[in-house]
DNA sequence: GTGCAAACAATCGTATACAATTTGATCATA
DNA sequence: TATGATCAAATTGTATACGATTGTTTGCAC
């Protein structure tokens, strides 16, 4: 019995999308480690629903690639191969000037104040300590490229970059090695003033680099924690 | 009825995926007109399963953007609205070019090869009559683009353009005016040209033109053919 | 004849029941 | 003891049953 603790208590009236957020948010926030299995029944039970709600938000989360779904075995949260980071970094490097040009068309004095705002916020939980403020700030450093992306007003690329940015957070909860995102935090701020000042050449540079960096930092030789999986290339 | 019946004809073994596919190919080939009601039960009967799995099924295309399912009142063909149209080419631009790029890094000879012979069953189609040369054609010219798309040897990337070509098709199918593609047709030889020629610049912007032309063609006054749902706001 | 309301019908939402498959354990045998 | 076959327990796959919601029709009052 290895499932994780969700919030439980006595919910009622909970529905398929908010078990699918919960596990959602449990994946990113790295509650649930990669590779643990969800157990139709467990989960049912946890959130006192039965398995037909419990499959249909366990196969949108496939459909996510946050959990992959073995046929007669089960579902476990994703474990993602080297390669799939490598693609999930890949894309986000050919996606994210994109919307950063687009949301900039759109961006007035407020949207700059939120953005700013939400750093702050990143920074201010950058400075506690403990596992909590360490997973809320990783959480914020993704709603940055979130709230960028929400800023294109295109609800097409907002639902790529969501499952961009929760794939990513799984790659960096599996391969992430340094504490890491103090430099990140500094990238994030260079973008919004060189948006600021207009100077959108240079704030997609700075965005490609910021990605780059995010993905230098994984520590991507297989056998990393509990694999063995794809080691041998299943 | 269900008198032990053998595997009734030759459907047998079918699965909440191949119902998916089933359903998928109907809408992209225009067979299933936007708005087209999909009960459960409906749609059960014709593939002789449960209501489970074409639930599933449903769920998954709500997830592709292809049908819209209304709380307690079923599913229904998409219905892209004007403003969703100009977010999915707008998405399109915004990625394609990138693609291009991306694919031309892995392409061969053979890679070519098989983008011209693709083209070639496209310009057949297109000389031939009727309605089912002209979906084939449709379909071919939106395959050109998949093509592309696997060719960068990135399974995201591949997923996103499955959705956005899948979506172009319906809002094509809803909105297109002219015999179009006859262009369209044109430009995809000048790409993979440009793509020979080792002009990824030239490639790209022949890449943006098209995705404008094809947008472009469209007639996205509301009220056009039997909407009225639009119209409203709704 | 019009307008409203209540019953009816149809369809979806969720839970449960049963079949099929996998997994792990037990036991026989070399 | 090591190996392999057979069986039992657990888990998923699919179908069905029942309650809830929505849309339509009927009937009554005005």
């Amino acid at each position: 019995m290895k499932t994780a603790a969700v919030p439980a208590d006595d919910q009622i009236d909970i529905s398929t999308q908010s078990i699918r957020d919960s596990i959602r948010d449990a994946i990113v926030d790295r509650r649930l480690a990669p590779g643990t299995k969800l157990s139709e029944a467990d989960v049912g039970a946890l959130f006192n629903v039965s398995r037909t709600l419990v499959r249909a938000a366990l196969q949108a989360l496939a459909y996510e690639g946050l959990v992959n779904v073995e046929k007669n075995r089960g579902a476990f949260v994703a474990y993602p191969s080297p390669e799939e980071a490598r693609q999930i970094f890949a894309t986000r490097r050919l996606i994210e000037p994109g919307i950063l040009r687009e949301a900039a068309k759109h961006m007035g004095p407020s949207h700059l104040q939120h953005l700013r705002q939400l750093l702050m916020e990143e920074g201010r939980l950058m400075a506690e300590r403990g596992q909590t403020a360490r997973r809320a700030e990783i959480k914020a450093s993704g709603d940055f490229h979130l709230m960028l992306a929400s800023m294109t007003r295109n609800a097409v690329m907002q639902r790529f970059m969501d499952e961009l940015v929760a794939r990513s957070s799984l790659v960096i909860a599996l391969y992430g090695q340094s504490a890491i995102s103090s430099c990140g935090h500094q990238e994030h701020h260079d973008i919004v003033t060189a948006i600021e000042n207009g100077d959108l050449d240079r704030a997609c540079h700075l965005m490609i680099h910021h990605i780059d960096h995010i993905e230098a930092d994984l520590d991507m030789r297989e056998n990393k924690g509990s694999d063995l999986r794809e080691a041998f290339g299943l």
